[in-house]
RNA sequence: GGGAGAUUAGCUCAGCUGGUUCAGAGCAUCUGCCUUACAAGCAGAGGGUCACUGGUUCGAACCCAGUAUCUCCCA
């Protein structure tokens, strides 16, 4: 036998990938004789290298398309990549610095220019990535968000909106970094833990005559912070005061009752506002009083809109103080801090100055402390097409899987604020936005439109394209990625093209929950705004990748395998299932390379399962020999197809994955294969053959979708193929009920209880595997022991079995469903520990009989509960009753 | 602070509509085997008060209430 021992994948998966390539099986076009079935790749970052995040989520893709492919679906998998405008332009603008090339030196263009050179580069590496772990992604539909046509998309869907009123422009706070002059995401954003000071700083109570009496009748430490009619606010910020429009204190709040809808003047400053109460603010923390400061902190910003205040803005983009300030005007934020501190001090304002622990946000990029800044941004409002997209899950025509995500997405759903669509950055999408001289705006496709736009605007026809000045922000990315399920198929373009209409919508989307709402929820909006239909049926949420201790895996911590290393070394196969044995959908994966191992193990198992039946010779004298065998597998598969096609209905990747693996392991390997196989170098007849490889066949399809490439070797390692008859392409199985399959299993399990319970003997004896032994049984079932005759020959390795009516003397006993099994065994007998076992057994038995006698007893049971429940019911006492008849027998035999 | 979810074997998880003694799977562990497909293997075995406390019910891992712990999301 010329095979070799041990799989070895990496000899294969190269070959099969490109002649799948080759014989364009990933290729998807619309065909009227089928069904479509369509999936959208959750477009990787440009800037990304494969990570196990990606191999998990796109082992879950292909399963899931190859599986329809072999259904006879028209599958089509579009891959492509996300132009991620924060995540390139960090990294351009850190290689372009590397080179001593400063972002700021550079024009748009030129800038632009580096980015797209950055792109092309590195920007396909994630792909090619994919083919390694066998993804059948249909490369031919490969896109990316920002060619030509993608981008096209996204200024049409924005002048859209613009046009429906749906996008406008608005004030928003950001994270504005004065030191880079540049706002910055969230995620640039790193809070470091300090110790900060709070200034406690007084301000004074403007008596208004309607006050005088009402006040001081709080408790002593109370009095304490309105004492000589001073109202003390605690601020970490105290040059920010002169922003202030107002301080806050709690309703519920006694200290500050007869103070609500007073005035205070701000210290040094001398400028009046007013007090008023918001449940926002918290009694405990600093003096209960909250200055409001609109211009400087999102919170208040808040609390200044809900209470119609004035937004005084009193810093420079570069942290300086304006002249709104009216004091320390010029001086950097924190001199100024510095300064006023000390003049509150030298005035008697400064009541006193408090440490704690507080989070400062810094700049990833700069280091310097961000500045919650207010500015002019695009908005998308969300109130309308967020109110559908929630409809269309709470009533399941999109289903998420697990469902739990539901409610994460309702409370979400519910509360959606307006999506901030602008970005100050330049590698994405300028918003189509122009303005004109006198500051007013357009919104058009391209300049030229706009130029038309502004001159009726204005009613100016001597207007030029050069005094049109386009907006310097881009898109969001999300704006473009949201678009995704519609652009791929160029449905903006050309709404009623043949690939919209026969992929859209598509079936299922897997992508990671953190992004249910950044991308999922707007794409079903999209997906609704401009095709009036869902974007896909199916979100199955894939868990987070951790490692083995729970952490999440990362660069930093070192904790992350490299992926296509352990491709290298566990097969692609192998790291495919080892991903998908142990992560249900919705849950984190912890990752331990046991997993890998095990994969790698079970793509070791089918390699010789395959082995075995290569090496035996055929004799076409001989006659067919296993029909107990042959019929029992046939029932098993398919009852196990029918399990498994319901696992996959319902998503759950993880238990489709364990039904084939054991299938094939435990059922095909372990049970069938060891009943039909030949002696050493005995021949096998051409029946049991023909039956055996086909159920490998069929074995290599149900297994494909997970192990595609071990499989589709095997295939062509058992037969000639023809020019398309590849795995690949081959039909899925459909569950076909056998008649009687039931019985079958079930006399099966009998006769396999008997083998275990000869093997157990074995063990507990120290008898070698194929010590010869005989069998004596004491049943009524000795149609049981012909027709498994020679099955538990073979797999108990019996000499004879025979059919006694006492126990035999010296004999080691077992029993099994109702019946008595003896093997005898001269001298080796432990009289004591059989008794023990025995009664063991015994007292069980009799415990399970009370059990059942108990719920029969109760009449409350018999009335109450259904009636093929009381006949198992009954069914269970005559069995329990039987087996300890044979029980006691056996006792008192000893 | 608000909301959601979870808690079942050493680990990761199943357990559908309450009904077999229902407590299960894989991995890990233990014991014995190099039995000519596979030691990346074979055959067996052990292991859990279903977080806790009450309640509903003839019957609860499952339904209800409370408690504890953990995770995530939002602010």
């Amino acid at each position: 036998m010329s095979i070799a021992k041990t799989y070895s994948p990496a000899d294969v998966e190269a070959k099969w990938y490109q002649r799948w390539q080759e014989k364009g099986f990933f290729h998807a076009k619309p065909n009227p004789r089928k069904p479509a079935y369509s999936v959208v790749i959750p477009p990787p970052n440009v800037t990304g290298v494969l990570h196990m995040g990606h191999m998990l989520n796109n082992t879950i893709q292909d399963v899931l398309v190859r599986r329809a492919r072999m259904q006879g679906k028209e599958a089509c998998w579009v891959p492509g990549t996300d132009h991620a405008s924060i995540a390139t332009e960090a990294k351009v603008v850190a290689l372009l610095q590397e080179k001593g090339i400063n972002k700021k030196d550079l024009t748009r263009e030129e800038f632009l220019t580096h980015a797209w050179d950055w792109k092309e580069k590195y920007g396909g590496i994630i792909l090619e990535q994919l083919k390694k772990l066998g993804a059948s992604c249909d490369w031919d539909r490969t896109r990316f968000t920002m060619e030509p046509e993608l981008t096209d998309a996204v200024l049409r869907v924005f002048v859209d909106l613009y046009r429906k009123g749906q996008i406008y422009r608005g004030i928003r706070m950001v994270n504005w970094d004065p030191k880079g002059g540049t706002a910055l995401s969230d995620e640039e954003v790193i809070p470091k833990d300090t110790m900060a000071k709070m200034y406690h700083l007084r301000y004074e109570v403007v008596i208004s005559e309607q006050l005088s009496v009402v006040s001081a009748q709080g408790e002593s430490d109370n009095q304490q912070l309105t004492t000589n009619n001073y109202l003390t606010v605690a601020t970490s910020r105290p040059e920010t005061i002169m922003a202030d429009v107002a301080v806050a204190v709690n309703p519920n709040d006694p200290r500050y009752q007869h103070l609500i809808g007073q005035r205070v003047r701000i210290p040094l400053l001398g400028r009046d506002i007013p007090v008023i109460s918001d449940e926002y603010v918290s009694i405990d923390f600093g003096t209960g009083a909250l200055k409001v400061t609109p211009a400087h902190d999102l919170n208040d910003y808040e609390l200044g809109l809900k209470h119609n205040l004035p937004v005084i803005d009193i810093l420079n983009n570069d942290g300086t103080l304006n002249e709104k300030a009216q004091l320390y005007v010029g001086q950097d934020r924190f001199a100024a801090r510095r300064n006023i501190v000390k003049d509150l001090e030298e005035a008697g304002l400064l009541d006193k100055v408090e440490e704690y622990a507080s989070v400062l946000q810094t700049s990833e990029r700069t280091g310097a402390v961000i500045e919650p800044r207010l500015s002019l941004q695009w908005f998308c409002k969300m109130d309308h097409m967020a109110k559908k997209a929630l409809e269309v899950v709470e009533n399941d025509e999109i289903k998420l899987h697990p469902p739990k995500f539901k409610n994460m997405y309702r409370a979400w759903m519910e509360n959606v604020r307006d999506w901030c669509i602008s970005r100050q950055l330049w590698w994405g999408q300028r918003i189509p936005a122009y303005y004109l001289p006198d500051g007013s705006f357009v919104v058009a496709l391209n300049e030229e439109e706009a130029l038309k736009l502004a001159r009726e605007q204005s009613g100016n026809q001597n207007l030029e394209a050069s005094d049109l000045r386009q907006d310097e922000d881009v898109l969001d990315t999300w704006f473009s990625s949201w678009l995704w399920p519609i652009s791929v198929f160029d449905g903006f373009k050309d709404p009623d093209n043949a690939d919209i209409n026969y992929f859209y919508p598509t079936d299922d989307l897997v992508t990671a929950p953190e992004i249910l709402f950044f991308w999922v929820a707007r794409m079903i909006m999209a997906g609704l705004e401009y095709r009036k239909e869902v974007p896909f049926r199916n979100v199955y949420l894939t868990g987070i990748v951790r490692d083995a201790q729970g952490r999440k895996m990362s660069k930093s911590l070192g904790n992350s395998p490299d992926p296509l290393d352990l491709i290298a070394q566990y097969g692609a196969d192998g790291v495919r299932t080892g991903m998908l044995f142990s992560s249900p959908a919705g849950n984190d994966l912890l990752y331990d390379v046991k997993l890998v191992e095990q994969g790698r193990n079970f793509t070791n198992k089918l390699w010789n399962a395959f082995r075995l039946t290569q090496g035996w010779e055929v004799d076409a004298a001989l006659p067919f020999a296993n029909g107990k065998a042959v019929e029992w597998f046939g029932a098993k598969l398919q009852a196990t197809l029918a399990e498994l096609d319901e696992h996959f209905e319902k998503f759950r990747m993880s238990d489709a994955l364990m039904t084939v693996y054991k299938l094939v392991w435990d059922d095909f390997c372990s049970v069938y294969l060891e009943m039909v196989k030949p002696a050493y170098q005995a021949p096998i007849d051409a029946e049991t053959l023909r039956h055996t490889t086909a159920y490998l066949e069929t074995l290599l399809k149900l297994l494909h979708p997970f192990m595609p490439f071990i499989t589709e070797e095997i295939w062509h390692e058992l037969a000639e193929r023809t020019d398309n008859d590849y795995l690949c392409v081959a039909a899925w199985p459909k569950p076909q009920p056998v008649a009687g399959a039931t019985e079958l299993l079930a006399r099966m399990d009998k006769a396999l209880d008997i083998v275990a319970g000869i093997r157990n003997i074995r063990n507990q004896k120290g008898l070698g595997p194929n010590k010869p032994l005989t069998l004596a049984a004491k049943t009524d079932d000795t149609q049981l022991l012909q027709d498994y005759d020679g099955i538990l020959r073979k797999l108990g390795a019996l000499t004879e079995i025979n059919v006694v009516d006492a126990a035999p003397a010296a004999a080691v006993g077992f029993v099994s469903g109702g019946a008595e099994f003896f093997v005898p065994l001269e001298g080796q007998i432990d009289l004591g520990a059989e008794k023990e076992r025995l009664s063991k057994e015994l007292e069980y038995a009799q415990g399970f009989r009370d059990s059942v006698l108990k719920k029969l007893a109760n009449e409350k049971f018999v009335q109450n509960a259904k009636a093929d429940l009381v006949e198992r019911e009954r069914q269970k006492l005559a069995d329990a009753e039987a087996k300890i008849t044979a029980l006691e027998q056996s006792l008192s035999a000893l």
